[in-house]
DNA sequence: CTGAAAGCGCTTACAG
DNA sequence: CTGAAAGCGCTTACAG
């Protein structure tokens, strides 16, 4: 393991001043062609890296965004993340993605994160907006919006798309409803709820709301304590989705002869399933994408914006088409 | 937006050095209690963090961890980065994860990632090992194994995992195989496919290799090009699993009724698909926590070490039990 | 086109 | 138990 090159070590090499080296590694200011060229050799030769902690904190900037999610290993945040790293990368950022692991966890992870003097955050977990306010960076929130202008929000409509999923399923002809509602402190989750609520005190059907957490075992559960089924399990999410499938397998029932089930997201796996899943889908990773570019924006030019994606109802083969 | 406050502002206000302060922050030398508790009551009250970067360079070492995968998107290495990422926040290391894209990108990204100094790599992409040769600090490649005792690995068994599941299959009366092999620079591919030329020239079966790419496109892709069906399809992981098992429906085939199908990894949805997934199960969540193990270990102690997981066959309905 | 010098925010021998 | 000083590896006014 050799010794770490320096700047200074080039500079000496090449008879300049650091100064003169530093130009050439960021073409700041013009250098002479020829001892331009002796620089660039040497730094080939010697394989020196400039040191990128050292440049952070001169420049008082790190060309790194924070991102902080939940749960990697959900595809959902994996996408967005994904997403948004493809865009930063190509504009020469990092990302310095953190997982909570949960709610509770946010606050510490974020301190966790500022301590590392990240540009600027995205943040795409469901903690309380006011650990945001003494931060002092740009905040992007992902997946929610509030009434505070000094942040930037990238939203999808669901309340848009759950509402058209139900004017699907009234059009198809189901008439009986139970509604696994996701976690109420998730915006998503409320943005859901609120459109069946809406849906249902206008549509003359029968409906019942369960309350949920987004997990895979929850549909599982709720099939599991259902006593009467009805034309229709609409599920907040896919992955509950999946456990509502799995578990009505387990108990004999088909899906969609005997009753249908829905989702939310459109995952990645949605449509490999048997039956492959009617649900909405999210554009994801556009969503991650669009976080980057409004939050490259904010760094920039100090300017907040709102981006609303439109969601899209997905019909496969999990929903009876003709309704009983 | 406050101005940040340093070190040096809190060493003011308390009327002490910063020598001190620092002694405070980090324990590292004995300070008088009652200007400890003043120093802290101060800390406090301004919000003071400390310069991540500043002390990065200071001492040298950045406490972060690069992680290079080709792609956060597949379930497999999600799950992989979340392993490590859980242990590292725990000893109080951050990971810096690089999403390379493919391997042509590898060496690109390792450079990328070199400038941000990490303290030290996990590496689960496939690209040549040659790369690095100099990059001076410690390295652990997960789930490839090479003959240089430069590196740590962490690799599971799969050679003997594929074995076990032929083992199965021949047990259940399969005798005639379609193996449809991963890329072949991939480690993990080549394990498998070498399971499976041993096992053909030791039974007496009917067998076909087909060579692909791990993706599900191209489990759909060999069912389409397929003139007659064997006993079982025999697929190198699990994606391409899902993708002939979707392949063979739109043909009206029904597995296992009609053939068998096999996966690899065991990835979170296998069971939840129809039919369930037999596969082999690796502890990629483990693979991932080992790797960070190693990873910190090698950063003290200097030395390397090689960690081999075993695999499980998972038998579960895409199998057929009796055979034909 | 170029160099000497200051400084980003820390930590740590050194001296007391 | 404490402080003054040096230095980690860079960049950038400033002066020429």
């Amino acid at each position: 393991m050799e010794k770490k090159v320096t700047l200074k070590d080039i500079a000496k090499k090449a008879g300049v001043s650091t100064s003169t080296v530093s130009r050439v590694l960021n073409s700041s200011l013009p250098v002479n062609s020829e001892t331009k060229n002796k620089i660039i050799k040497i730094i080939e030769e010697t394989g020196y890296h400039p040191d990128f902690t050292a440049r952070s904190l001169r420049l008082g900037k790190s060309n790194t965004i924070g991102i902080i999610i939940p749960d990697i290993s959900n595809p959902f945040f994996s996408m967005l993340v994904k997403g948004a790293d493809d865009y930063l990368k190509e504009k020469n950022f990092s990302t310095l993605i953190c997982n909570s692991g949960n709610e509770k966890n946010d606050e510490k992870t974020l301190k966790f994160l500022i301590e590392k003097k990240p540009d600027a955050v995205i943040y795409a977990g469901i903690g309380n907006i006011k650990i945001f306010k003494n931060v002092g960076i740009p905040i992007v929130f992902t997946d929610r919006l509030e009434k505070d202008e000094n942040f930037s929000y990238v939203v999808s409509n669901n309340y848009q798309g759950m509402t058209d999923m139900l004017e699907y399923l009234i059009k198809t002809k189901h008439k009986s409803y139970v509604f696994i509602s996701g976690n109420n402190n998730i915006f998503s989750a409320n943005e859901r709820l609120r459109a069946f609520k809406d849906f249902t005190s206008t549509h003359n059907v029968i409906s019942k709301i369960i309350h949920s957490d987004y997990s895979f075992d929850s549909g599982i559960d709720v099939v599991n304590n259902l006593s009467e089924f009805p034309d229709v399990i609409v599920c907040s999410n896919d992955l509950t989705a999946y456990g509502v499938i799995h578990g009505l397998k387990l108990r004999n029932l088909n899906v969609p002869k005997n009753l249908s089930v829905t989702g939310y997201d459109d995952l990645l796996f949605s449509e490999m399933l048997n039956p492959s899943l009617t649900t909405v889908n999210q554009p994801v990773y556009n969503m991650g994408k669009a976080a980057a570019e409004i939050i490259l924006n904010m760094i920039e030019k100090n300017n907040t914006s709102v981006r609303i994606f439109k969601n899209e109802l997905i019909v496969r083969n999990s929903t009876k088409n003709s309704g009983g």
